[in-house]
DNA sequence: TTAGATCATGCATTTGATGAATACATTTAA
DNA sequence: TTAAATGTATTCATCAAATGCATGATCTAA
């Protein structure tokens, strides 16, 4: 524990000290500090209260350093040095930075975000290095904790959680998902037929009703929900040659039906109304952090 | 030239900072700087400010340090333990020390007063080195000038040297010195027979008169200085079998008599008032010096 | 819901740094 | 030796800013 000497002297007067021993002269000294020569001078009389030395000594032509001064210059030289890193804003150079980068999000979503991210952060920082975490049932407290940097996820935090800063990646439409040889594959999908179908759903918190059992109650609707997965990566199995629905934003849907005997249809237009959000969360504590702002820069460099 | 982001920062907020990056909680560092907590409060929000930074991010429990925060920890620690070496009185170790001390002084004041110092600070200060240089006419410039650290000199500086400080080592009287077979070499020796015999002078500036000629003119006397030296070395060469007088400070007379042909006498009555002192003379600039100190000290030692 | 803990803020106070003017000291030039 | 010049310290009134107290706001835990 550092003892407390520090507090009773006034730090400011080292950098006036400091102009003073380089100048040796109280006018100039004050000149270059943009203080008033009555001002530097006192303020050389507490130095030499606080030292406990002149520091500067009076001759013939002009002042000359005391032992202690000449020791001091080296000294203070130093310690303004580390003063002023301390103060500096901190720097950040993409070419050499070698940081630790962790991120979070579900399996599909990040597929969706982070390849084509990290691809470009690795052409122009190449000595920085990625960690993609397995998220938990939430990520939020992964971000409190500090076990990621950033956090890709399309909900909302509960509660409000002050610390916690988010950008909006993209806003797409909900679509439905299901086998091309389903029955409302072809034509128009009124909201009885899509209620009346059985459904699949992902639930990502693992409980509670999806935002679609909210829009289908506002028409005096419910839905039967047959299957529950707690991710994306075998929507597509479970799909083909099935009666299930699955209702999912757009970009994630096509991801799924790539390559399977699956296809897209619209939601019923009176459904249509909500559209899902994407967001890349992150920690009050990186919010200043120059890596992960550019980093965040770069993200959204990525979805222009 | 540094530059002057430091003029426009409060420093003395640095040290508040510190403590509260260890405490991480108001309250407490508020405990430990002495200070309220409101203040330490405001501290923190000026340092929030000037840093542009949260630093202490609040959550459930307590505060959590921002990435910025991290950093600084490591830095601030350095840069506050630089400014301790600053602010310290500096130390000093006889047992460790190696600075080179330059002194001077006449050849032979030197001779009876440093070997018996230099003995012992070499005991004591096995590492420091020690070096005797040759004295101009006037010793003082070369302590004005930093060419010593010390000088020995019966004299007093001319003007009022502001610059210089200085401590009596010994105080003498003055005697004559002549040869064993000189015709005052034995009974007393009146005023009148002291001026008539012609004279040895050592003038260590060099020229002007010596002190003696003023105190025979308050009698109303006169001498004649048939022989003018320098230096003091050869005195006894030049006053056996010789019928001049010198007028020495006793220990110096005792010193040039050693095993020679010489014999020490008293002054007449009469002129004996003034006496002679021996000074060590320094600089201002070392007056607080630690090291100098020290030897000021072992050379009162040295003559208890 | 209450009690307890902790940080922020409004307000009044006080400390202490500042600037303008000036006194003081010392050196240089005449 | 005096006068001018240079540079530093000091006096005094002013003003900015930090502080402390009391209080408000927020959150946790029982």
């Amino acid at each position: 524990m550092r003892s407390l000497k520090l507090r009773n002297i006034d730090l400011n007067l080292l950098v006036v000290l400091d102009v003073l021993l380089a100048e040796q002269h109280v006018s100039r000294a004050a000149e270059r500090l943009n203080m008033s020569q009555p001002a530097v001078s006192r303020a050389l009389g507490r130095l030499r209260e606080t030292l406990n030395d002149p520091i500067l000594i009076r001759t013939a032509s002009g002042f000359t350093l005391s032992s202690r001064a000449v020791l001091l210059r080296g000294e203070l030289d130093i310690a303004l040095r580390d003063i002023e890193r301390v103060i500096e804003p901190p720097s950040f150079d993409p070419s050499t930075d070698d940081s630790l980068i962790r991120l979070t999000g579900l399996d599909m979503e990040i597929g969706l975000y982070f390849p084509v991210l990290i691809k470009r952060l690795r052409k122009i920082a190449p000595s920085m290095r990625f960690e993609v975490v397995r998220q938990e049932h939430d990520s939020f407290p992964m971000l409190e904790r500090d076990d990621v940097h950033f956090s890709l996820s399309g909900l909302a935090p509960m509660s409000a959680e002050h610390s916690l800063h988010r950008k909006t990646l993209q806003e797409m439409k909900v679509v439905c998902l299901m086998a091309e040889n389903h029955a409302l594959a072809h034509g128009s999908m009124t909201a009885e037929e899509y209620a009346n179908t059985p459904h699949g759903l992902v639930s990502i918190t693992g409980r509670g009703p999806g935002s679609m059992e909210q829009v289908l109650a506002q028409h005096g609707l419910q839905r039967k929900v047959a299957l529950r997965l707690s991710g994306f990566t075998s929507v597509a199995d479970f799909l083909e040659d099935s009666d299930l629905i699955f209702t999912l934003p757009e970009r994630l849907a096509e991801r799924i039906a790539q390559g399977r005997k699956l296809c897209i249809r619209p939601l019923p237009a009176p459904l249509k109304a909500n559209s899902v959000r994407f967001y890349l969360y992150w920690h009050e504590r990186y919010h200043n952090d120059p890596r992960m702002i550019w980093i965040r820069e770069q993200l959204s460099a990525t979805l222009a």
